[in-house]
DNA sequence: ACGTGCATAAAG
DNA sequence: TTTATGCACGTC
């Protein structure tokens, strides 16, 4: 079923029906007394079950499989290192168009009559059903303005009023094309000739007439909407024509991705494009797992695109991950002009159509789905002959699920998808996690790195600006130190572009009364509001509530509310009053919203509409712009102070990638970083690009307090409305998992923020050591969490599990 | 008597 | 997870 229950269920079926059915197909059934699913063939058997009546189902909807064997042992891996049901992989796996739904739909009784034993909510939903036909549960609590309304609809179906119909529906409708073709009779000359003649007097219909003999000429099937371009007539004069009998109308069923334009062949590789691509192929004669080291503008993705053509050539599919489908729409374009309509895109954000179609042409291995572009969920796809795996910026934390289950780890997932195909992997970073290049030094992937910039552009010049000392001598103006000022203002003279990078933190402008300092705060959560000037509002970005900007301050009455902390909206303001003439852009949650929100802030900066982009963390992924020749980060010291193991690495991570925007094509670029603490550890090894030192020194503290890539982390959260509730629970928990792994388990600690959406939270963590039973330690935790719940006073607290948490 | 909120058990 | 159910409590 797909929900989060961990056992199967057992229902009846015909021996004709057994028959026919297979694993992998779906089932319609009835669940619970009311509602119907999906579910999944897992297993057909002849033990009836004793204790209970199996129910029959309803009917199968699948002529084959639709999931294979593979897939299911994939699952079935994912459910078990994650812990969580299979029913959350199948569920996440499975486009939503696949797993119908059940809707209680009432109708009007047409013989009712009698308005008089109405009571005044029955009338209500009587008379909306006089304006629309059919009304959901969902729409009738509505109208009562109330949820509990099935009492409602229960009498009204006594009084036979309503009818109620348990309707199950597909909702993929397959996009259909129109097409024409001439009748018979008028194809031949002599047969158009009459035509013609007999249409003389009607311009528009012999124009169209014409026009299709010209389409006829080139190609063979013509689309409706092709003609009525070409010969420049409505579709009035084309449906007049159907009815004359001179066309006929048929129509095909059409992918809705699709391809248009003409393919390249494969750019040269450079010598150490090739000699990258040549160890890789060597490192693949002994290890199922590469990692591409290669540098910011190394040209990794021409090295992928020589390893999935060599894949192709056997006639095997090809996965490549990507961390954030949104933001590289770049990639998507430069691998089409090679592979053509051999690639299909596969993401969350595509309409369920759209992942129906890519779903089955997976599945049956169609030609367009020779390569697979996707993000995360993409792993879960149907894939029957697999020869490679991508996963490109492997070190992007993005690839881990976090809410809902299955929380998996798009990277490790796909390794194991790999292993079970007998395929190979090539994960390609400029900054590779720890993980991934440790498991490099353990001999468990191969490592190949590619040092050298496409083109051979030098690496950027990289400078730290010490605005602790600038303020001290007054060179900042506003958030800018006047060398940063001077280097774009280079830059701007030069007609090159600037990127300024702001990450998130510090983009939180908070109001704050500056006569009795409080800010106010979110009724929800634990935050101060967020101050939006666009719309003169605060907001919580937690829960995503929002309120007009008050006038005075609820504490102490004063209308003293001011803002501070900077935000990339203050950046913008103060940048547009600094250069006038130049155009700003800014790119972060805000201006980025809607399908193609970020394509249309990139392609304005790409055709240089922009001088000036202020962004996000969003900037440091994978973009690709060649007129970029200045970076300026405004505060690193907010990334680095982020309480998290992990805030090192990924300030590095972060730091290195952004940089990498700089100076991408012909000349050296300039990166300038502010900072209070220019002498960083960690900004040194980013000014010279010295993952190596990185990697050693993070390394070291990593086995000095326990973490990965040496221990495994289990993340443990807690929450309740109730404050007493959840930390009496997490006081429990750490105490029984304290009793087997001691001083493994780590906690209880509140999060930063503390309360969200009226839920307290508390975490556990548990480290678990590196000789240590992953398989015991679960079955362990599985006990204790049975345990946990047995208590009366825990169940209703949620406890979610994150296995290698981010 | 009825509506509302909450905990609880069950789902085949 | 969703849902029906029973129970306690408050309101009309």
């Amino acid at each position: 079923m797909p929900i989060p229950i961990k056992q199967t269920f057992t229902y009846a079926v015909t021996e004709a029906e057994a028959a026919f059915i297979k694993r992998g197909m779906r089932v319609a059934v009835s669940f619970g007394k009311t509602k119907m699913y999906t579910a999944l063939v897992y297993a057909i058997h002849q033990e009836a079950p004793s204790l209970y009546e199996a129910k029959e189902i309803n009917q199968i909807l699948d002529e084959t499989p639709i999931v294979t064997e593979r897939q299911l042992a994939h699952w079935e891996w994912i459910s078990n290192y994650y812990m969580c049901a299979l029913g959350d992989v199948y569920r996440a796996a499975l486009p939503s168009a696949f797993l119908l739904e059940s809707e209680t739909v009432v109708y009007a009784n047409a013989a009712f009559a009698d308005e008089s034993v109405l009571t005044d909510e029955e009338f209500l939903i009587y008379e909306a059903l006089q304006h629309q036909s059919q009304l959901t549960i969902h729409q009738v609590a509505d109208i009562l303005g109330k949820k509990k309304v099935l009492p409602v609809i229960s009498e009204m179906l006594q009084k036979e009023v309503l009818i109620v119909k348990e309707e199950i529906y597909e909702q993929y409708v397959p996009k259909m094309v129109k097409y024409l073709r001439i009748q018979q009779q008028y194809a031949s000359d002599t047969g158009l000739e009459a035509l013609l003649v007999s249409l003389s007097r009607a311009q528009k219909q012999r124009e169209a007439v014409l026009g299709y003999f010209q389409l006829a000429s080139t190609k063979k099937p013509i689309k409706v909407k092709a003609l009525e371009e070409s010969a420049g007539v409505s579709s009035a004069v084309i449906k007049a024509l159907v009815e004359k009998g001179v066309f006929e109308l048929y129509e095909i069923q059409t992918d809705r991705i699709q391809f248009d334009g003409s393919t390249q062949a494969l750019k040269e590789l450079n010598s150490y494009q090739e000699v990258a691509l040549e160890e890789i192929e060597a490192s693949f004669k002994e290890k199922e797992i590469v990692l591409l080291h290669g540098i910011t503008s190394s040209g990794k993705t021409e090295v992928y695109t020589k390893l999935i053509e060599k894949v192709l050539e056997t006639g095997k599919q090809v996965l490549f991950l990507l961390p954030e489908i949104a933001l590289t729409t770049q990639i998507i374009s430069r691998l089409e002009r090679y592979f053509g309509d051999k690639i299909s895109v596969f993401h969350s954000k595509y309409s369920m159509n759209e992942r129906v179609e890519v779903w089955m042409n997976v599945l049956q291995q169609k030609p367009k789905a020779q390569i697979i572009l996707g993000a995360r969920s993409s792993v879960l796809l149907p894939f029957s002959n697999l020869g490679l795996i991508v996963v490109d910026e492997e070190h992007e934390t993005s690839y881990k699920q976090f809410e809902p289950a299955p929380r998996y780890h798009a990277r490790d997932t796909a390794m194991v998808l790999a292993h079970l195909h007998q395929a190979k992997t090539v994960l390609g970073s400029a900054t590779p996690s720890l993980e991934s290049f440790y498991n490099t030094e353990q001999q468990k992937y191969g490592l190949v790195s590619l040092n050298r910039r496409f083109g051979n552009v030098q690496l950027p010049k990289m400078e730290l600006i010490d605005i602790k000392e600038k303020h001290r001598k007054k060179q900042m103006k506003g958030h800018f130190s006047d060398r940063l000022l001077a280097l774009i203002t280079e830059a701007l003279e030069a007609k090159e572009q600037v990127i300024l990078f702001q990450n998130r933190r510090g983009f939180s402008p908070v109001v704050e009364c500056t006569t009795c300092g409080v800010a106010p705060q979110c009724p929800n959560c634990d935050v101060s509001l967020t101050y939006h000037k666009f719309k003169n509002e605060l907001r919580c970005h937690y829960c995503n509530y929002q309120r007009a900007m008050p006038h005075n301050c609820a504490a102490c009455g004063s209308n003293s509310l001011d803002t501070k902390g900077f935000g990339t909206e203050q950046l913008e303001l103060e940048l547009k009053a600094l250069y006038p003439d130049h155009q700003i852009g800014r790119m972060d949650l805000d201006t980025t919203r809607g399908k193609h929100g970020y394509q249309k802030i990139i392609s304005a900066f790409e055709s240089r509409e922009i001088d000036i982009l202020v962004g996000t963390q969003m900037l440091s992924k994978g973009l690709d712009f060649d007129n970029v020749s200045l970076v300026g980060i405004l505060n690193a010291d907010t990334l680095l102070n982020f309480p998290d193991f992990r805030a090192h690495e990924r300030s590095y991570q972060m730091l290195v990638q952004v940089a990498g925007r700089a100076g991408r094509s012909k000349k050296q670029g300039n990166v300038a970083i502010q900072t209070f603490n220019p002498y960083h550890q960690i900004l040194q090894q980013v000014t010279t690009t010295d993952y190596t030192a990185m990697y050693k020194e993070q390394l070291q503290e990593r086995w000095q307090y326990q973490y990965p890539p040496y221990h495994r982390l289990i993340k443990f959260t807690l929450k309740h409305k109730d404050y007493q509730k959840v930390d009496m629970g997490v006081q429990w928990l750490a105490k029984a998992l304290e009793a087997v792994y001691g001083d493994q388990v780590l906690g209880p600690t509140a999060p930063v923020v503390s309360r969200v959406r009226n839920q307290f939270i508390k975490q556990l963590t548990l480290k678990i050591k590196p000789n240590q039973s992953l398989k015991a330690t679960k079955q362990q935790i599985e006990k204790i969490q049975n345990t946990f719940f047995s208590v009366a006073a825990f169940r209703p607290i949620r406890l979610i599990i994150d296995v290698d948490a981010q």
